[in-house]
DNA sequence: CCTTGACCTTCCAGTAGGTGGAAGCCCTAA
DNA sequence: TTAGGGCTTCCACCTACTGGAAGGTCAAGG
């Protein structure tokens, strides 16, 4: 398979393929005009990388985790730890978001929004008023 | 003021500080030895640059407020159509977090975690049993 | 007067995770 | 044979900083 095939089938741009290979994620072999030549187990790799990525995994997580869907001994209590350290991170950045939230719709909904120079949101910002 | 104190009052450090001149958000002067000399104005520009930059505006939001700040002609729909825009990235940001949360913590749950190699994590990232 | 240490300066490089573009092969079909 | 599309590499750029090296400056203590 060719880097578009690939491409496609994985949903995961060339590019994007092109930087995993360089960064070691997967491994394809070369045809002889150069190109790369994807294994079937190349594009499950692949697709396993597109599908923890778009649940936010890092790189690195994303190469741990792909050693240990290769590793056929592994623990299952290991995937588990990075998935609920991953996890916390993310309802961490929830919480976050939740805060900056609640402030920032709170001032949009304190501003007249209209053509004055009054603005509750700069005063905020600025933290007394001008 | 030197960089040092104003680091100390707006809390930014001193390394932001400086690329926030790099990119001429603040301008501060220049004393005879070269260091840098903020004067309040200065200094409260940089707190309002930490309280934007708190709310997760971008350094592009960040200019574009801090010049409606010092506009005194400004009309607050400006700013608010701003602080809604990104209200709304904020917004669509926690949902994507709130589905993957739901998705990573259910897989969790699933997966018994101890020493056996069946993990329904993995199954799920590969989409198929491996 | 000299040293010490804290502070300041600039500049270069690196972070995460790609993306855009240029220059140049390769392959197929008309 | 030529046109097009796909492939290759390489280099630069993105956000918003951060780390570190090499070196100038300043105030206090001996």
């Amino acid at each position: 398979m060719n880097i578009g095939e690939v491409s496609d089938k994985s949903g995961l741009p060339p590019k994007t393929i092109r930087y995993y290979e360089d960064i070691g994620l997967v491994k394809p072999l070369r045809g002889p005009n150069g190109y790369r030549s994807f294994r079937e187990s190349d594009m499950h790799k692949l697709a396993f990388l597109g599908r923890s990525r778009a649940l936010g995994f890092t790189i690195e997580d994303c190469r741990n985790l792909l050693a240990l869907w290769d590793d056929q001994d592994r623990a299952s209590a290991d995937v588990r730890a990075i998935a609920r350290e991953h996890l916390e991170q993310i309802e961490s950045k929830i919480a976050d978001l939740n805060s900056i939230r609640a402030t920032l719709s709170h001032l949009v909904r304190e501003c007249a929004g209209d053509h004055r120079p009054d603005c509750p949101i700069l005063k905020k910002l600025g933290n007394f008023s001008k």
